[in-house]
RNA sequence: GCCGAAGUGGUGGAAUGGUAGACACGCAGGUCUCAAAAACCUGUGAUCGCAAGGUCAUGUGGGUUCGACUCCCACCUUCGGCACCA
């Protein structure tokens, strides 16, 4: 036989998977199966990281085809975003060609992977008739009261010139350009994703599988917690500042009070004598990075406004602060101070010489002076606290000083949330115009529904600077006012490309539907995924705005999924050689197309399967691929002896390897699939392989390596059905229980559960315990062991026998 | 600090509470070759022993069990996420 060259096989195969439309999914057959990786930014280059998303999900997706599912697993890009705008300016391409010829560019690389996934259902985001539909729903959502505009402190980038959401913010950096992010008013269109954040709280036990880290985090990310909000009365003034504590039970114990410098009392309540010092400490607060405010282990600052409150359960008044370590959008953006039972109010106290008073003591007497840092407790019993003294904490304290203020009517039950609403605007040019219209006597009107798509115009100066290219294109920018129709302007912004993805697995179903947002009847059949192909760094971005998303659209009727997804996967992250990210800088990137080039895309298809689990993270360490080479090498130079009959032993090898790679490769358990065929191969290379032995290989091993597989099952001489030339047609194999058992088993024969000896017996001698002890018995070593005497026999039928002495 | 995942040979990694190290990389020896590469065969956790065989080994220390990489408790370390959230 020919030598084994990927090259003058692969290209074939997909040249003719393409021309036959073998991964065309028919969506009105029964028996639907989705699967769904997330589509690509595209680049211009397909890198490893999209070999290892799509890779898993089609060895997932061509077993589930060849099991019979109709299955659908589509691709597109998501077309928006940043890339394109840098590389437009930098290069002097206008994005949309840009982006535009990236798309063919990636197609093609696409297809060297092999992937059974299809591009007739493809998403493009940038194109009118999707965009025109993030339109509709932003409309749909200010319809609701869920779309809102107004003036808050967000997180600017200098560098991008634009907002980014919380979740763009890492380590106080760009997400995308690694800039310090500062915090700057900017006026911007809300997502009220707030007002979902019980919805989106994970159950303890959901009836989707979605990994416990992804639940967790989300979990935390939306951060619910349930306290009270105490009303503080100023001294000598009606006004009352609201202050929001998880701690109600320590109120005899507040001695200051903290405004974020944000707070509108803040500057209102400095007395003359302390205005210009609290005015500095605005001013340098204002001034602060976002890095710099999140620092941990940076020392607390403060000011005092000169100003008193009143304590409403004691009447004692006590000084009125302001610290920047208090967040303003949290709460109610005012903390009461227990240096007494709080360690951080104990650091601040003290820095300040504030009065430290305990409420917490070890026991119902333990009224001892808190002198440092050790001596705060947080729970214990309270002291000090008049009424309630000798509870214990937290509860039942909490729960009776709650009641308590709520029925002097000083407190009020509330829950807070860590979550932001989600700002989805943007001040650049590539993305989804917001359909609004600002007019100087309606205000701000929706751009009526038949006139969407309002189409981002071509000719614009998107060069940063500071505001919305958009508002360059005088042409685009005036319009009439839907409402009154007199002269008005058009919203400058675009939306956060996060929107864009959040519903684009809604919109595959049919994405050139006109008239809907989606198919609405097609969505009721084949949503929701059955598993989602990821990474995890969308955990707290894409994959919650899309749950955010699909309990929106149960709510316009549109859907009645609770989650879109049954199941996600999120994959690992294959790291450069030198075991870093890949990365340009650090030049450690290894290109897919070389690798393919060397040893063909099986080859690098098997490895990414093989070298580690799929939701690990390792190094890509190219010369190690010569083991899956090799094993493709023996697979193409295995020969099958038609007269050749399975023996017992080859019928039991091949049941066990069926039941092990269809267990593993449902549960995403891809290497070690990979390495039960190597090790049926292995015993395969040394016999005479029979006819059912060789097919069994190839439709095992056919996800893995499509090309291969394909190429071999074409010299199988089969009677031929036409419509199932190729093996990606055929029926995956079932293992058969029967074929499990085997006529000889082997027995562990341990002394004290440490291993003496193994004997080989039929299945009959092992069903009964007798027999077996007395064949361990006739065993000199076994015997040796037990000269002490037996005191207790552990057998396990047919594996494993165990004397206690 | 909180939450999550994990710690096993020279390396990547396998092990429903039941023969620890599957499978592969690497390395060593051999076959082939003028030679090399490739391929193939054999060996490969440590240690004692000529051998048969023994002993020690899954981050550390305890525990449960006839038997623990696996379960429980405490701790250490690494990675990921969150974090001045009142």
């Amino acid at each position: 036989m020919k030598k084994y060259i990927p090259k003058n096989i692969e290209p074939k195969w997909q040249k003719k998977w393409e021309e036959s439309g073998l991964y065309k999914t028919d969506l009105a057959k029964p028996n639907k199966f989705y699967v769904l990786a997330e589509f690509a930014y595209p680049s211009g280059d397909l890198h490893m990281g999209h070999w290892f998303t799509f890779g898993g999900a089609d060895i997932y997706a061509r077993m589930k085809r060849m099991q019979g599912y109709n299955v659908f697993f589509p691709n597109g890009f998501d077309a928006f975003g940043l890339p394109a705008e840098n590389a437009a300016i930098k290069r002097n391409i206008h994005p949309q060609d840009w982006t535009k010829s990236n798309i063919a560019a990636m197609k093609k690389q696409f297809k060297t992977t092999g992937a059974s996934f299809t591009f007739d259902h493809e998403v493009i985001t940038s194109l009118p008739n999707y965009y025109k539909w993030n339109q509709w729903i932003f409309i749909k959502m200010f319809e609701k009261g869920l779309a809102y505009k107004g003036k808050y402190i967000s997180n600017w980038c200098e560098t991008d010139q634009t907002v980014l959401a919380n979740e763009g913010v890492v380590d106080g950096l760009c997400w995308r350009c690694g800039n310090p992010v500062v915090q700057k008013a900017v006026d911007q269109w809300f997502f009220k994703i707030k007002a979902y954040a019980d919805r989106l709280i994970w159950p303890e036990d959901p009836n989707v599988n979605w990994p416990k880290s992804v639940r967790e985090a989300q979990n935390q990310w939306i951060g619910k917690s349930e306290g009270i909000i105490i009303d503080f009365k100023l001294e000598n003034s009606e006004e009352v500042i609201k202050a929001y504590t998880v701690y109600p039970e320590t109120i005899f114990g507040v001695t200051y009070m903290v405004l974020a410098p944000e707070h509108p009392l803040a500057t209102k309540i400095a007395t003359p004598e302390y205005k210009q010092s609290v005015l500095e400490y605005l001013e340098k607060a204002k001034k602060k990075l976002e890095v710099e405010r999140k620092e941990a282990e940076r020392e607390k600052t403060g000011v005092f406004t000169g100003s008193y409150c009143i304590n409403p359960a004691n009447n004692k008044k006590f000084p009125i602060w302001i610290a920047d370590y208090v967040i303003g959008t949290y709460g109610t953006g005012a903390v009461m101070g227990v240096p007494g039972s709080d360690k951080r109010d104990f650091e601040f106290a003290k820095k300040y010489e504030l009065a430290v008073i305990r409420v917490i003591g070890k026991t119902a007497k333990d009224k001892d002076e808190i002198k440092s840092l050790q001596d705060v407790l947080e729970e214990g019993y309270l002291v000090n606290s008049g009424r309630f003294s000798g509870l214990k904490t937290p509860q039942p304290a909490k729960e009776q000083v709650k009641g308590w203020m709520e029925n002097q009517g000083f407190g009020e039950r509330s829950a807070q949330y860590h979550i932001h609403d989600w700002s989805i605007s943007r001040q650049r040019y590539w993305g989804t115009p917001i359909p609004m219209v600002h007019c100087s006597k309606c205000g701000i009107v929706p751009v009526p529904e038949k006139n969407l798509p309002v189409e981002l115009p071509y000719d614009v100066d998107y060069t940063p600077k500071g505001k919305s290219p958009l508002a360059s294109n005088e042409a685009w920018l005036s319009v009439k006012c839907p409402k009154c129709g007199g002269d008005a302007k058009r919203d400058v912004d675009t939306m956060d490309t996060f929107v864009d993805s959040s519903w684009y697995f809604f919109r595959y179903l049919n994405p050139d539907l006109e008239t809907k947002v989606f198919d609405i009847d097609l969505a009721s059949k084949i949503m929701p995924v059955d598993i989602y192909f990821g990474g995890a760094e969308h955990t707290l971005g894409h994959t919650l705005y899309s749950r955010f998303f699909t309990k929106f659209f149960y709510d316009l009727r549109l859907t009645k999924l609770d989650e879109y997804a049954l199941r996600r996967v999120n994959h690992g992250i294959v790291l450069g050689p030198d075991g870093n990210k890949m990365s340009k800088s650090k030049g450690n990137v290894v290109n897919p197309d070389d690798e393919v080039n060397k040893y063909g895309a099986d080859a690098v298809r098997v490895y990414l399967a093989f070298f580690m689990p799929y939701e690990g993270t390792g190094p890509w360490i190219s010369e190690r691929i010569w083991g899956p080479y090799r094993f493709l090498e023996r697979v193409w130079l295995l020969t099958q002896v038609k007269a050749a009959k399975p023996t017992q032993e080859g019928l039991y090898l091949m049941h066990k390897t069926i039941k092990k790679v269809t267990d593993d490769i449902e549960a995403t358990r891809f290497n070690t699939a990979v390495a039960a065929l190597m090790e049926w191969l292995n015993y395969l290379g040394k016999k005479k392989v029979s006819e059912i032995e060789y097919e069994t290989f190839l439709k095992l091993l056919a996800p893995f390596a499509p090309h291969i597989t394909e190429e071999l099952w074409s010299y199988q001489v089969k009677a031929a059905d036409d419509d199932k030339w190729s093996i990606h047609q055929q029926k995956w194999p079932e293992a058969d229980e029967k074929y499990l058992q085997k006529e000889h088993v082997v027995i562990v024969v341990q002394v004290n559960g440490k291993l003496r000896h193994t004997l080989t017996t039929g299945n009959e001698v092992a069903e009964e315990e007798t027999k077996v002890v007395k064949l361990a018995l006739g065993n000199e070593k076994v015997k040796k062991y037990l000269a002490t005497g037996v005191k207790k026999i552990i057998y396990i039928k047919g594996r494993l026998l165990n004397f206690v002495t």
